[in-house]
DNA sequence: CAAAGGGTGTAATCACTGATTACATATTTT
DNA sequence: AAAATATGTAATCAGTGATTACACCCTTTG
């Protein structure tokens, strides 16, 4: 039982950590939150734990955030570009679909990305899109990335006569049933097997809502 | 400063309380909790506020369950009883649809009614069907009810020849549209005036896609 | 009727959380 | 080099979920 006196040569606790930067502690917080927050559990995301996992003092964070508040509105915003990533992925600002059958793909592959994506990432994606709890204060603003990606996907197939209307009506329905889909097998509830032909089958419905001739849709 | 010595014949704290009846408690906990989910925020709803509340000791109501889960599972049971009494009471099990113009009221006064539900008791609902975060643990199996009064219906249209299909497959979708829509239509943030009326414009077009024709829908 | 026993509630406590304060250090700007 | 600012710390506060040892009340039983 002796009670350590650091003498002035000693070394003391000799904490060595990463040099102060501006913004260091702020973005490390952020990927860090991000990747608790893919995981799911949003709500048990606690400032102290993070602060103790990246080695450094609870208050240390407040230095970077105002409140708790701030962090899930950083991961919030982190959730969307990643989100809007994807779908870029899918569909390219540059590229144009080359015939009818490649442009339904692409409606396809919006609405498996968007039910994947709620299904792994839970916690960002109730973040995105929930409208309460810890969750309402960071609403997107009408929700408006996927509900665009959508509708330009609905507006290529109307050009290609693939269906009959895709109406700012017709594009919000479309969303209605892609966005209740998503949120039905999210979680760790939905583990379902072949999710993305399921998708696949809630996207030929929905074009078919919308006009689609059945037959056509066939592969 | 004195220290209060409570002598034998001095009334003490003199607090009266209600008798110590079984189950008291326990119900007392669960509408007041009910009363507090149907708000809002059920993350903040804490044992301690329902103690303070009720004018009792914090760890009394651990004598009537066994964690704070168990108090949100009871409640969500209680939002799923009454849920299902909204559901019951515009489409009772007794009486049949008069016309088919009769039936696609019946529909869209269910859509009105979940949707209805879900904006006005964001809490609850969120406990009944989201699948993740504190409500994961209480996910109803499958959701049966609304699905099934959903179910119900469309096979009431089908039957008047109101639309052309109602398959399982066909009722899963339309439950989607009306999740989604009732979702993205929840919380405080969606204060839409005329939500009733949305609400059916989307029943009418979850009908639409299963078949109906466009002009018989209309008023 | 009295004793036993379990259902019900309390006080005290623990470990944890979000947040604030006064203070110390590092970095940048003047 | 000095002043100003950014970053991090220790200590602390009030609040939380949960557990424990204890006291009481009501019911059932002997």
């Amino acid at each position: 039982m002796s009670i350590a006196i650091t003498s002035a040569g000693d070394s003391p606790p000799e904490k060595v950590r990463a040099p102060q930067i501006r913004g260091r502690l702020r973005d490390e917080v952020i990927s860090l939150a991000v990747a608790a927050a893919r995981k799911g559990a949003v709500e048990g995301l606690s400032m102290r734990d993070l602060s103790r996992r990246l080695g450094v003092s609870p208050a240390a964070i407040y230095r970077h955030f105002e409140h708790r508040d701030a962090v899930l509105k950083a991961v919030t915003e982190a959730g969307f570009a990643e989100f809007e990533g994807l779908l870029q992925n899918v569909m390219p600002f540059t590229s144009e679909p080359i015939d009818a059958s490649d442009a339904v793909r692409r409606f396809e592959g919006l609405v498996v990305a968007y039910v994947r994506f709620a299904r792994t990432h839970y916690g960002l994606w109730r973040l995105m899109f929930g409208p309460t709890g810890c969750e309402s204060r960071f609403r997107a603003p009408s929700g408006a990335p996927t509900y665009m990606w959508l509708g330009k996907s609905l507006a290529e197939l109307e050009a290609f006569g693939r269906i009959s209307t895709a109406t700012a009506a017709d594009q919000y329905f479309a969303w209605t049933a892609v966005h209740g889909f998503a949120d039905l097998h999210s979680g760790p509830g939905g583990e379902t097997p072949l999710l993305d032909d399921l998708s696949r089958q809630q996207a030929r419905r929905i074009l078919r809502a919308l006009g689609a001739d059945a037959d056509a849709l066939a592969p």
